[in-house]
DNA sequence: ACAACGCGTTAGTGACTGCTAACGTATTTT
DNA sequence: AAAATACGTTAGCAGTCACTAACGCGTTGT
């Protein structure tokens, strides 16, 4: 898969961004929050390296994983040019026509 | 597939949630914008639905299919829980680096 | 030094994706 | 009214994905 955008949204790979956001990890350290073996994980962040979302350090037998931030620069541009205005209009509209209807699961009003 | 927002992540299916930002349209006449045919475009139209990010009105022998507002508001939703803060200082981090190293395509300053 | 272990990566596979080809159905056209 | 046409959906398939199992290679313990 090439497409920047759509290697990032994959649940486990998001959750894996999300986590690196705080700083580097090992595969067995981010494995470790999930359901699925080292393996795939692993296989995830070559994923994530190969389209420049990630870079690695050695260091002794372990691999630190990182966020590079020149992939995620590019990521927050193709999000930003994905949303654009008219999607933002529509997310408003609804929201207003929820506060007209009855919202159907939070009240719009404060808790007393 | 059941997640919304890797669903809406596809190429095919992110130029299509955006050609539906500026009101319905048929599968063909969205079909006219993609190289592939209308059935794929169908299917992706269909799976839009199952996810909750489109409505279809029929008419005569036409599907309209719109945006739902509902969908697009949660779609919203998972993309700003997505990009937290973290990942935003990286992005300004990256910005400032660029600077400082000589910009790799667009020089930071104005136009002369 | 050699055995045992820990870490990360490749091999192999069932399931799924996105596509074209074939189809069903409704609407025109003659 | 029958034939042709336009529109959208299903059938079938090659390629890809995400995963577990098996592996290679450093490192650590004895």
């Amino acid at each position: 898969m090439l497409d920047l955008l759509e290697v990032a949204s994959e649940p486990t790979r998001r959750r894996l961004i999300q986590l690196l956001g705080s700083g580097e990890r090992t595969v067995t350290e981010l494995a470790a929050n999930f359901a699925v073996s080292r393996s795939a994980i692993s296989q995830h962040l070559l994923l994530l390296i190969d389209v420049g979302l990630l870079q690695a350090r050695k260091d002794g037998r372990s691999r630190y994983y990182s966020l590079d931030p020149a992939g995620i620069t590019k990521l927050k541009a193709l999000l930003d040019s994905f949303w654009n205005t008219e999607l933002d209009l529509l997310v408003a509209e609804a929201a207003e026509l929820a506060s007209f209807n009855g919202p159907p699961h939070q009240p719009p009003g404060e808790k007393p």
